[in-house]
DNA sequence: CTTCTAAAGGAACTACAGTTTCATTAACAT
DNA sequence: ATGTTAATGAAACTGTAGTTCCTTTAGAAG
């Protein structure tokens, strides 16, 4: 996150303010996967990383504001894209991956805050939106591949594939609570292979 | 939203109970898009519909409450599903409903909010699929009929055609923030169409 | 029209999230 | 090593979101 130059935590990150950095992280995210979005207050937090809550108000100030570091802290453990050789096969990764960050305990819950978060703090969601950016430019490749093979028609837009394999895992998570498992994944990546194959994503 | 029997609000609906009501989920509404949820304290709102803030705290309690109860609102107005004698056109108009409602001034910000009260409400949460369990309900049969017609393979899961068709617009308007118009509408209806004419959504 | 009481309203109260102040600790530069 | 000061931490303080209590209003039933 881009605090405003001169705030607190840019002139010695080392040593101790880093240390802080990391305990509050990882108590806000325990505070998250808790009790949710609604249910964090910072004094519990610091209470928690056994800080002083002082620290916490001045450095992050609000909720979002944490939601918003703890996601730069996330952007920085890119997850590398695959390469198989098939499209599908390297979609099929995607969704996999998706689908395993999506469901496991501890970061579905956190994923699920940010967003939440994003949907009313501008800059959780400046933040979310770089993260997916470079998530999404990440795997862009793939479809690059298959369009070089020929599996894929010439102008498909590659961003495109790679967000209709996620966006119907993201779906089920926020917005219709249907189930969210392997087999999901597969059938996401196949539909979106499916339809790029037609020249759906044709620009 | 089922309040536990007794809650104020049950026993008398009519007249000022009815009036009330419908005061406080507009200025909720007003709120909500106004400052997004995290902005949304009772007090104003109950200033802003011209009510005693006891009342709104003694009926609805907490903004997820609130927002459970208007999505209970709009659950009531549900759109009904096009029919126009072809798939791809019927997922059109599904995509293209979803575009407008999803960028409407007032109503986008209102999904947004109730999507992000649900990730960690669970009555919102409740509410939230049973509203969508409704409307793909209500649009599963174009897919159906696609199927009687032979444009797509037996077996296909409607639920599944039709969530893909939202599930890109959804996918932008929280996670990436990426662009939401019309073009982006009718390609993620082509795509779904297409993916479901090869068979990527049979069970 | 009268009665009964559910629901709304007003105002005082309380608890606690968030702030301010100032003393202490430890990063970084030399 | 030493000095400088950024950053932390403890405690006292404050504002206000949310509660409680009691009064007033107005739906429903006869």
């Amino acid at each position: 996150m881009s605090e405003p130059i001169g705030a607190p935590g840019t002139a010695r990150p080392g040593g101790r303010t880093a240390r802080v950095r990391e305990a509050v992280l990882r108590a806000a995210g325990d505070a998250l996967v808790d009790n949710g979005l609604g249910g964090v207050d910072l004094a519990e937090v610091a209470r928690r990383a056994g800080v002083g809550k002082t620290t916490v108000y001045r450095r992050w100030g609000t909720v979002p504001g944490l939601v918003a570091d703890m996601l730069a802290e996330m952007a920085e453990s890119s997850l590398p894209r695959a390469d198989t050789g098939s499209l599908d096969a390297d979609l099929a990764a995607l969704a996999a991956l998706n689908v395993a960050t999506l469901t496991d305990e501890r970061q579905g819950p956190l994923f699920k805050a940010v967003i939440a978060a994003a949907t009313w703090d501008e800059p959780t969601a400046v933040a979310l939106r770089g993260f997916y950016r470079a998530r999404i430019a990440e795997w862009a490749p793939c479809v690059d591949l298959g369009i070089e093979r020929g599996d894929v028609p010439e102008g498909t837009d590659a961003a495109e594939v790679i967000r209709a394999v996620s966006a119907p895992l993201y779906y089920r998570l926020l917005v219709s609570g249907d189930p969210l498992d392997a087999d999901t994944g597969k059938r996401a990546a196949a539909a979106a292979a499916a339809a790029a194959r037609l020249g759906a994503f044709v620009t």
